[in-house]
DNA sequence: TTTTGAGTTGTTCGA
DNA sequence: GTCGAACAACTCAAA
């Protein structure tokens, strides 16, 4: 060996860790490892402004102080030390370069728009002053910045992104997690993870999160094993219905990046799983739907904060703040709508259908604009993810690509009827009615009096009058948009 | 260029 | 009780 190679194998790599928190089909950790260099596992805390990133929501802050412990956890035993540090990406690299020597710096690529703009430029950067910059793919099954209709445009409807999504080649496999890694002995002078204050104190509203949830990516892959060993059998037929563990649970663990829509989509080949073909195919398009959601972002940074749909931009909402606090709050009179709003608070999670039925609650029966319903889930959910958030919003909403019509109210009795006919799901987080019969659970308030007082339930005092009423509610909204469509400047 | 078929998740009304 | 139509056009994506 030459004194070159020789010097040049003892610079470290630095490899950056943001929404993929794993070692296992991490590219840019395998890549790194690959080059037999000491190894340098970063992660920077880059909330300093909205430019850099979206300030993590509370319930993720919470989420990712457990997974950064887990990671942290694991890359010790491959043998590197996870370095924490707060600011600005590129001012801390630099930082890192300066003092280390490092010649390389890795990671895996970000989709959402602040991420990409950070990490452009700080590609370019690195790139200028000679240093070796690459990223890699992971988090998304496709890149949103190659993928383009016929005509060179995005898509904007989902059949047929689904459709060339599925058509082009199949996805890679996984890559292994690194055996070992070469350790880099100098100190670093890590920040600790207690003093980011991760963790909710006075009052410690996550204090129930841990009995629904094990972040980190031991966490995720026991929660594919178990569903795909179990749950995915009737997922078709179940995934609707929030009373029963029929979905996979994975959301949360995908927004952390501590499991890879590759793996997922490698493990959904298994041979053990021929049987369930039509539930299969079922789940992969759910996973399809989170990569068309980063497709929109990609394709429009301004997802989140504005109408995809401009002709929605004079809509006449009402935004009445106490309406906005009882449905926080899960006080809305709505069993259905309550059920899924204090789980969402309880566990930091709602089941999808009733995702769909609290957000056209509040959009259309409230006339709340969305995106006060996309920061409040943005804060509690976590999974909160800047691209299925955003687009699952404006969907609901009707201002979306692809979106449901607008006049596709939901109507809380009939889906809680359908969907939780049993009334387990509401009897589960709206205790004040479990002894309410299944007949009146979902509509308490047209339950005779002798009933509610068997019941216990005293309207008004232990359990909300509906804070509107379904029927006027409806025609409001339908009349509102109406108006709105008469005004906008396409008619 | 034009045409064509299609488009996650619903509700209500009236026959 | 069941069923089909109306609700709104609009625009996408590919042939």
């Amino acid at each position: 060996m030459t004194e070159q190679q020789s010097s040049a194998t003892r610079f470290p790599v630095i490899v950056l860790f943001r929404h993929d928190l794993r070692i296992s089909d991490n590219r840019a950790l395998y890549a790194a490892a690959n080059t037999g260099k000491p190894i340098i596992p970063v992660f920077i805390r880059d909330e300093g402004n909205t430019e850099a990133s979206r300030p993590a929501g509370g319930a993720r802050q919470w989420w990712l102080h457990h997974s950064l412990a887990a990671l942290s956890a694991s890359l010790r035993v491959l043998g590197a030390n996870l370095v924490l540090k707060r600011g600005a990406t590129q001012t801390i690299v630099d930082r890192l370069l300066d003092d280390t020597g490092a010649d390389m710096v890795l990671w895996n690529r970000r989709y959402d728009p602040p991420g990409v703009r950070t990490d452009t430029s700080l590609k370019s950067e690195l790139i200028r002053r000679g240093i070796s910059a690459e990223s890699f793919d992971g988090h998304l099954l496709h890149e949103p910045f190659l993928f383009k209709t016929g005509t060179g445009g995005f898509y904007r409807v989902y059949s047929p992104f689904w459709r060339a999504l599925t058509a082009g080649p199949e996805p890679r496999d996984p890559v292994p997690a690194p055996r070992t890694l070469e350790p880099y002995h100098e100190s670093m002078g890590s920040q600790c993870l207690n003093d980011w204050a991760l963790l909710p104190e006075k009052p410690d509203w996550a204090k129930d999160f841990a009995k629904d949830w094990t972040p980190g990516e031991n966490g995720a892959q026991e929660k594919l094993a178990a569903f795909l060993g179990g749950a995915i059998g009737g997922y078709d037929h179940d995934r609707d219905k929030p009373a029963i563990e029929a979905t996979s649970r994975l959301s949360p663990h995908l927004a952390h990046g501590e499991i890879t829509p590759f793996q997922i989509w490698h493990a959904l080949k298994s041979p053990s799983l021929a049987r369930e073909g039509r539930d299969v195919d079922k789940f992969r398009r759910e996973i399809g739907w989170r990569e068309f959601s980063y497709h929109l972002l990609f394709n429009n940074p301004a997802l989140a904060t504005k109408n995809y749909n401009a002709s929605f931009d004079g809509f006449a909402w009402q935004n009445k703040a106490d309406d906005l606090k009882a449905w926080q709050q899960g006080r809305t009179g709505y069993p259905i709508v309550d059920a899924g709003m204090r789980q969402l608070w309880k566990t930091g999670w709602m089941h999808n259908r009733v995702r769909m039925i609290t957000a056209s609650f509040l959009i259309k029966h409230l006339r709340i604009d969305w995106r006060k319903g996309e920061a409040w889930f943005w804060d509690t959910l976590v999974d909160a993810d800047p691209a299925s958030n955003a687009a699952s919003w404006q969907w609901v909403a009707g201002s979306g690509a692809d979106a449901a019509p607008y006049f596709r109210i939901f109507n809380p009795m009939l889906q809680g009827a359908k969907f939780d006919s049993l009334g387990a799901y509401v009897r589960e987080f709206v205790p004040e009615l479990k002894n309410l019969s299944d007949k009146y659970l979902h509509a308490p308030w047209l339950a005779p009096e002798n009933i509610l007082n068997e019941a216990g339930v005293v309207l008004g005092q232990n359990y909300p009058h509906p804070i509107v009423d379904h029927q006027a509610a409806r025609q409001q909204a339908l009349v509102a948009y109406a108006n709105t469509r008469k005004d906008s400047p396409s008619h």
